[in-house]
DNA sequence: AACACAATTTTTGTATCCAAATTGCGGTTC
DNA sequence: GAACCGCAATTTGGATACAAAAATTGTGTT
């Protein structure tokens, strides 16, 4: 990767820290957030702990009861059926406003991007795939022109990350994915909203489902 | 108003207790919250207040520089163009799902509730037009049926609520108002998602423009 | 008189300490 | 033997104490 912020203050170090292990996997949905168990592991007091894990709360990963502690958000079936709902309006909308609003050196870049991805493709390199996933929908976060449907996006792509990497080992769904990225960017060049949006809602959709069946296997 | 939840926890108690201050416009944007001053306002220790500004600063209405404080988030105009764009999608999305999802008793409480600000409307009642406005809005975010977009619903007007006091003031704003309500209300309740959707970004669309006027006098 | 540097002061970030609440275990009673 | 009440232990919420960083002010020099 490459968030080499180095943050300012140690809270938001180990927030990032604990945001990846849930990503990652190591943290799975359930996991319970022992305040003084993870300052020991970092280093550090409760206080800075505490700050980290309302950061995660506020962003969705992470659910606290008052007085009963916090654990990773746990798999809630409902639930996700919601974020995937919005979460393919959300995207759409980006799509919608990047086709409006990207500059032709944006729309070079983001071409350039998923181009660059056929040797992944090729190579089945799941990890890769998964990366450049990330970089070609925040570029088109980017591309809306908006930082608070940006953030929203993001945001929502976090909140779903855990779960993203049950379906990225679908049976040649790197071939699928990629091709509906090739959809949603000929329409951005083609500077056609509507179909913009409707080829990114295709995409979520899609991958909804695939999550759906995942979960239906799993129960 | 009626918010009384009594929250289980004096962070989440002041966490309100500011927000209302910056609603009501006690605290204007751009103001300073100090830790401490707060602190013994309330007769607590810093440690609620900062979790409570946290808690604000994740909502978007605090901004926080890492080593600087905190101030009520600032009217930065091309921000808010951003806010009213993205608010107009989401209320729009909320609408069309309420059309389709709304129970019959529901429209008929959403109903209720639209016939019963006549007399506000009459009377010029602004508080009290106001009031109606959060109600009738919030009951069609409770209305999509989804509980990821509702909270990005109230997010956002919570953003905005500093704001939109202004637009109120406009003449004849209310009986505008009121009467796209009536719009988006009919389209809801003959269960059809475009004009619902269509009919709520009109009434959006509305409160920005008239919004960017003000903005455009103070400057 | 103006600019620059340094010290002080103010304020935030972190650590430690205390209180309150929930949970689990054990004893007692029916 | 089972159920209920109560106590203790663990854990979170809040308070206080300490450290570090940034802003401001004052002084000295140019």
């Amino acid at each position: 990767m490459n968030e080499q912020k180095r943050p300012a203050t140690r809270a938001e170090e180990i927030r990032q820290a604990i945001e990846g292990e849930i990503f990652q996997g190591s943290l799975r949905p359930g996991s319970r957030l022992d305040e003084e168990s993870l300052a020991a592991r970092f280093g550090l007091s409760r206080t800075p702990v505490r700050e980290a894990i309302l950061q995660l709360v506020h962003s969705g990963l992470v659910v606290k009861k008052p007085r009963q502690g916090a654990v990773v958000a746990p798999l809630d079936l409902h639930r996700m059926v919601q974020l995937f709902e919005v979460m393919s309006e959300i995207e759409g909308l980006c799509a919608r406003y990047a086709a409006r609003r990207m500059s032709p050196d944006e729309k070079g870049r983001l071409a350039e991007l998923h181009a660059g991805g056929v040797s992944l493709r090729e190579a089945h390199d799941l990890d890769g795939y998964y990366a450049l996933n990330r970089a070609f929908h925040d570029a088109i976060y980017d591309g809306s022109h908006n930082d608070v449907l940006r953030e929203m996006a993001r945001s929502l792509f976090a909140r779903l990350a855990p779960y993203r990497r049950y379906q990225l080992n679908h049976p040649r769904r790197i071939e699928g994915s990629y091709a509906e990225h090739g959809e949603v960017l000929a329409a951005i060049q083609a500077a056609d909203p509507d179909q913009a949006q409707a080829a990114m809602r295709k995409h979520l959709t899609i991958q909804a489902d695939i999550f759906a069946e995942f979960v239906s296997i799993m129960s």
